[in-house]
DNA sequence: GGAGAAATAT
DNA sequence: TATATTTCTC
């Protein structure tokens, strides 16, 4: 079939015009059909015997774009026949009897789709779609010659590339002409192969989640929205769709930095605002029909490749807080305290381009919820941060209970992680388990390495020494019992002179509920972190006069 | 308009 | 379930 350009002119209008076959049994429904599908410009022939039906696909292939076939109950061949022996067409398959075998047996025999009578306008309004699918699903040696117009017309309408430049990967739309689709909901919808199946309605309803759950009208692509928290700065993002960010003009070196985006989704834009899905869903068929150049970042899922020639509004990028991204985080949060930590302000700080204050904020968040997770514990902290890492060593002869005085120390090493690791490994989970202390590490006593012996098992671990293995910390009427032991295995023994003098342990309670109660303020010493002597001078200053000599390592 | 919490999405 | 994003409230 020769396709002028008379003829594309009129697929213009695609798809009214549309070439229907119509085979159904009964003439009142035939009717009825034919008058839906003409008031929306398709031609319809209408057969009542597929014997004939067959016979007129076969003579003038070119007069059918698609068939509409009921299963018929009169019939001696059910209408099976016909689709069977019109597999060049597009085939759906209707019938009022809506049994799962029959329509099991159309779709196997090759129907693109079973409706259930009746047809309404609905259903019928988007058959084109299986046009559209047949012609870019199949080879073009074996795609129907009433199919090839339609393609051809598709590929000069969308500028999609032809079958030699597929390959290239190299899609150019043109939205407002692809937005002509957008009368019809939908266009190509994201399937299995390059141009996978569409459906009508009936069978839209996932694909129509899909476009509605992200067809959200708010500006989501943050570096577009929130460019002015860039404090002006070069954009190096590693995005992944540099091109379609029009304010990333680096090249992918230049892009690379600490901060990836895991995921930069082109939202799909909403039909009923005036986008464009087809721009959408050309990006979907592009990334289908190229995965392997789409994936060649780890971090990088469902995106649109460099090679993206379209420019969509919106955009989403989720940031991948590696742990160099988060060292960075904790390390402004640490200059700035805890409690001026503000995201605007630790913005200020990263300086991590791309970054946005949504991003810190929201990672600020789950910081402070991981503080707070972590509360029961907090005051674990305190000793974690003594400088010369007394902390296990202090401990216990400062008689600081944890919080449950019943408590046992968990065997486990203490490896809060929500905190600054120099050596970290990528990949790392850099959360730390609930319940386990948070360290806010100072550079001076920063170790995250293993040591042995040191129950350090994983690396990216700060070093801690092992609580004493049978009892938590003594610190009432068992302590002067009890031993505490470093990492070493060297273990210390409280001096009787000083456990005379012990504190009361409500005491003790009540400033270390005090502290740990109110973790946002400052410590009760007033220092953040409290050095070793501020604690000691503060317990002093209680009346807790008599504090048992400051031990050293091996003491015993 | 920013911060923070909650809700929602992935 | 963990984490990131979005929305809502102040």
């Amino acid at each position: 079939m020769v396709f002028t350009a008379n003829d594309l002119q009129e697929w213009k209008d695609f798809p009214k015009g549309l070439k229907v076959l119509l085979l159904e049994g009964d003439s009142i429904s035939a009717a009825e059909i034919r008058a839906k599908l003409e008031a929306m410009d398709y031609n319809v022939s209408t057969f009542c015997d597929e014997n004939e039906a067959l016979s007129a696909i076969s003579s003038t292939p070119q007069n059918f774009h698609i068939a509409i076939v009921e299963v018929s109950s009169s019939s001696s061949q059910g209408g099976f026949k016909f689709l069977e022996n019109a597999k060049d067409l597009p085939i759906i398959m209707t019938s009022n009897n809506h049994c799962l075998n029959i329509m099991m047996k159309c779709i196997a025999l090759g129907a693109v789709e079973f409706l259930s009578k009746p047809l309404s306008e609905d259903k019928l309004r988007n058959i084109w779609q299986h046009v559209v699918h047949k012609a870019f699903s199949s080879g073009t040696s074996i795609l129907c010659e009433s199919l090839k117009p339609v393609k051809e017309s598709l590929v000069t309408m969308l500028q999609l590339p032809t079958d030699n430049e597929q390959d290239e990967n190299k899609v150019s739309i043109d939205i407002d002409e692809a937005a002509r689709f957008t009368d019809y909901d939908h266009v190509l919808s994201p399937g299995n192969d390059k141009y996978p199946a569409p459906s009508t309605p009936q069978l839209m309803h996932g694909t129509r989640l899909l476009d509605d759950g992200d067809c959200q009208d708010q500006t989501n692509c943050s570096t577009e929205k929130e460019s002015g928290e860039h404090d002006g700065e070069s954009k190096s993002v590693e995005t992944t769709c540099g091109n379609l960010n029009a304010e990333t003009e680096s090249t992918p070196q230049e892009r690379k930095s600490d901060m990836t985006l895991a995921r930069e989704e082109v939202d799909l834009v909403d039909a009923s605002k005036g986008e464009s899905i087809a721009s959408l869903h050309t990006q979907k068929r592009k990334v289908l029909s190229n995965p392997d150049k789409n994936t060649k970042s780890a971090n990088i899922v469902g995106v649109v490749s460099d090679s993206c020639e379209i420019k969509p509004r919106r955009k989403k990028m989720k940031v991948d807080w590696t742990p160099e991204l988060h060292k960075k985080f904790v390390k402004a949060v640490e200059q700035l305290s805890i409690d001026q930590a503000i995201p605007s302000r630790i913005l200020e700080i990263m300086k991590v381009e791309g970054l946005t204050r949504h991003n810190v904020a929201s990672h600020l968040q789950k910081y402070r919820m991981h503080r707070r997770q972590i509360f029961p514990k907090e005051e674990d902290r305190k000793w974690l941060n003594q400088r010369e890492r007394i902390y296990c060593v202090q401990r216990p002869i400062m008689a600081f209970p944890p919080y449950h005085s019943n408590q046992t120390l968990p065997m486990a090493p203490i490896y809060p992680m929500w905190g600054q690791s120099s050596t970290q490994t990528a990949g790392m989970h850099i959360w730390s388990s609930p319940g386990y202390p948070l360290w806010q590490p100072t550079a001076e006593h920063w170790h995250w390495k293993p040591i042995p012996g040191m129950h350090a098992d994983a690396w990216g671990c700060p070093v801690l020494p092992v609580p004493p293995p049978q009892a938590p910390f003594p610190y009432t009427k068992n302590m002067p019992a009890l031993l505490n032991a470093d990492a070493t295995g060297q273990t210390f023994t409280m001096p009787q002179s000083s456990l005379e003098h012990y504190p009361a342990e409500e005491v003790v309670d009540k400033v270390v509920k005090e502290a740990v109660s109110k973790p946002w303020l400052p410590l009760p010493l007033g220092l953040k972190p409290p050095s070793t002597d501020s604690v000691l001078a503060e317990l002093s200053r209680q009346g807790i006069c008599s504090i048992p000599p400051r031990s050293s390592k091996g003491s015993n």
